[in-house]
DNA sequence: AAAGTAGTTGACTGTTTAGTCAAATTGCGC
DNA sequence: GCGCAATTTGACTAAACAGTCAACTACTTT
């Protein structure tokens, strides 16, 4: 009943992409409903605020990459090539999206979770509950990587972290840099937590 | 000849700790004259704009860090005592300001860095510049380290890339996460991209 | 085709913002 | 105590900004 529109996902994926471009705090409401093609009274319709707008499109955003990260730790994949697949597939992303804008932008997530969350604790919330689902991917592959006598990681969840953070860490370094090359060393240093000598020994 | 003044030193002071405790996209120059109780005039006399400002405040922060840098990591130091130094007074540092401010700052440089990397690319240059020292400290630790046989390391600047990484990485959790205590597995986290156990062992 | 519901519009308000400038002030060397 | 150079001031402009609202539109149900 009533008429139907999608201006409200229009507004989450222009938001989501000056945030990914620019950065948060740089993006106007006006910004975002002109790339939107929305009025701001449609933009109010739908939202309370910037901040507003932006957790529900991180959360949407979420929703659509959770399959994508369902069949890379898919557990009939070998735990240590899912490792290698996620992070062959966010090099590869990387590199797509500096073709197209002719920045590396590194983690949206973390980028906007490293700028707002001193000042908008309702989206640091939803930045910091789309990271711990990361980090069970990375948890259960560790776990299964240990299970299979792969690696020497009783403590699943600590080396998980600490694989997120690096990863985390060397996508910003990426951004910084402007540098998609930075990205390949991302096993190296993930398997070197891990107690590995390199990331393409040990496929079995 | 003139009059003498301490208003630039003002201003570069509120501009490092409003960019600090909030971020740089959402502190205004009206805001930055407030906290250095200084008119909006001044600030044009001295700066021609806020990435103006915020370049020159970077790079006097880190004239005043670095005596510090190298005093923490002086040859006189064994190598590894050396990182561990470093990570040490990293955290106690940021429970200082989680004191003062109620919440984890992180690192100032690396946030502001993933903030306005794709936008203000003289400020860019500036965050790699001293990102850039940042790591040969990293890197003459752990090549002294390799020397001394405590650590196998051939490929020091990778290594000290990895790790500054992983430590900027951990200090931008600290911030999104509300957590100094995350910071307590940064030795972990480095020694185990060494090859090593623990951060406690090898202290010889 | 009437009535109701969901969504749209643009014009409006008041505030905040960046940036400018001529005139005023201060301290120093002489 | 004069003159000059360095610095300060506050009042100003124009633009950008967030947020509001009553009237309007399109769709659906009955």
């Amino acid at each position: 009943m009533g008429r139907v529109s999608d201006n409200r996902k229009k507004l989450m994926d222009a938001v989501l992409e000056l945030i990914w471009t620019c950065s948060y705090g740089s993006t106007t409401i006006d910004q975002i409903c002109d790339k939107a093609q929305v009025r701001k009274g449609s933009f109010y319709y739908y939202f309370d605020s910037k901040a507003d707008l932006a957790a529900a499109a991180m959360e949407a955003q979420w929703e659509i990459l959770r399959p994508q990260y369902d069949s890379m730790f898919s557990p009939t994949v070998a735990p240590l090539q899912r490792l290698r697949n996620y992070f062959e597939l966010g090099y590869r992303f990387q590199r797509e999206n500096k073709e197209k804008y002719g920045c590396v932008l590194g983690c949206p997530l973390f980028s906007l979770g490293a700028e707002i969350s001193t000042q908008e604790h309702g989206l640091q919330k939803k930045v910091q509950e789309i990271l711990a689902y990361k980090l069970k991917y990375l948890e259960s592959a560790i776990r299964d990587a240990h299970a299979a006598g792969l690696v020497e990681a009783p403590d699943a969840a600590s080396k998980a972290r600490m694989i997120l953070t690096y990863y985390e860490g060397l996508l910003t370094q990426a951004r910084i840099q402007n540098d998609v090359e930075v990205l390949k060393e991302a096993s190296e240093g993930a398997f070197a937590m891990l107690g590995l000598k390199t990331g393409t020994a040990a496929v079995a």
